[in-house]
DNA sequence: ATTACTATCTTGACACTGTCAACATAAGTT
DNA sequence: AACTTATGTTGACAGTGTCAAGATAGTAAT
């Protein structure tokens, strides 16, 4: 439903009745609607981490392209599920503090995933040394963010721009990266 | 009233009441909620566009600085009028085709504008001259976004970042380029 | 086996929303 | 003076999230 008629159209009511059951039944499960989409904004990390483990696990790629599919990877998975995106990081949900104890507890590891991912990549000369890793990740995933609220929201860029842009942005972010660590 | 409740607690009705009129008094000046909300917008763009403007008038800065002043403008901008500037950029009104031709007519020099900016920015060395105009625009304005709705929506960044996260990018954008044309 | 409890579902009701239709009134134009 | 337009009004409708009170069935405890 959420993929049907995006996170405005959905409603608990119509919800319920799709379901073949009365409109209060929901309550008996979730506490509020906001406690529901909390819960699917919840599976939503656990598949994307799922998701980034596995193109990091790829042990057939140089680490300049592993980036590179990360990269790409996370712009997919927004377009391919931007209501579920939009609800994950969203202000919806984020704004003014509505995120469930449970959702916290499983989104801010994946946050300190990429800091920690960021770190490795300073640390293995793909990214600038010199800049603060808070910061630097801060940028770097503000950068992934934005190009896929653009396209979500579809302002500005399209998915037929995908692969050019993430090529354009790694390559940016990776300016200073000597290919030879490649080769080892 | 935007600034007070935010753009999902902003009702026509409660409006309505405020400025001690009826409840459907506001549809003889608007056909739609829809837009009187692109209506906002549009003037939001306005006000951003005249601020963006006397940002690239200063003479006084070198051509990194004034970039760096762009930037930081931008995202100022956004944490300064975070409801406005979700109104401008937001899902409400470009999911969807939802944009009025009145918008849209402001908007899109907006964006065409960032693009020609980005153009000059290369000819003049600051950015990469390698890299697709359109391409690096979407990323760079990408970046910009993402850092924005990061913090308007607090996730993963606040305030009290902002300095340092654009010096960061700035500097990530900017690499290549050679300190010396400052000078002249 | 009876009792108590808990999980689940139900209908009724309330306040709120955007929006339409029908009607009123005043201002300005012909 | 008559007509048109801009602006306002109340009434009504369908939709929403949510609470309260009651129903039913399954499970655990005595």
């Amino acid at each position: 439903m959420l993929k049907e008629t995006g996170i405005e159209g959905l409603s608990l009511r119509k919800l319920a009745e799709k379901t073949g059951v009365s409109r209060t039944a929901p309550y008996h499960h979730f506490k509020d609607k906001n406690q529901l989409l909390c819960a699917i904004a919840e599976q939503g990390f656990k598949h994307w981490q799922h998701n980034a483990e596995k193109i990091f696990n790829q042990t057939d790629l140089s680490l300049k392209e592993k980036y590179h599919q990360f990269f790409l990877g996370y712009i997919r998975y927004a377009a391919d599920n931007p209501e579920l995106y939009d609800l994950m990081f969203g202000r919806t949900i984020w704004k003014q503090n509505k995120a469930t104890q449970n959702l916290r507890d499983v989104a801010y590891p994946s946050f300190n995933y990429q800091v920690q991912m960021t770190q490795d990549w300073q640390q293995q000369g793909l990214l600038p040394k010199g800049e603060n890793t808070l910061r630097l990740s801060q940028v770097t995933w503000g950068t992934m963010h934005g190009i896929a609220r653009l396209l979500i929201d579809g302002i500005y860029a399209d998915q037929t721009h995908i692969d050019e842009m993430c090529e354009c942005a790694v390559n940016l972010f990776t300016q200073g990266f000597s290919e030879v660590t490649d080769a080892i």
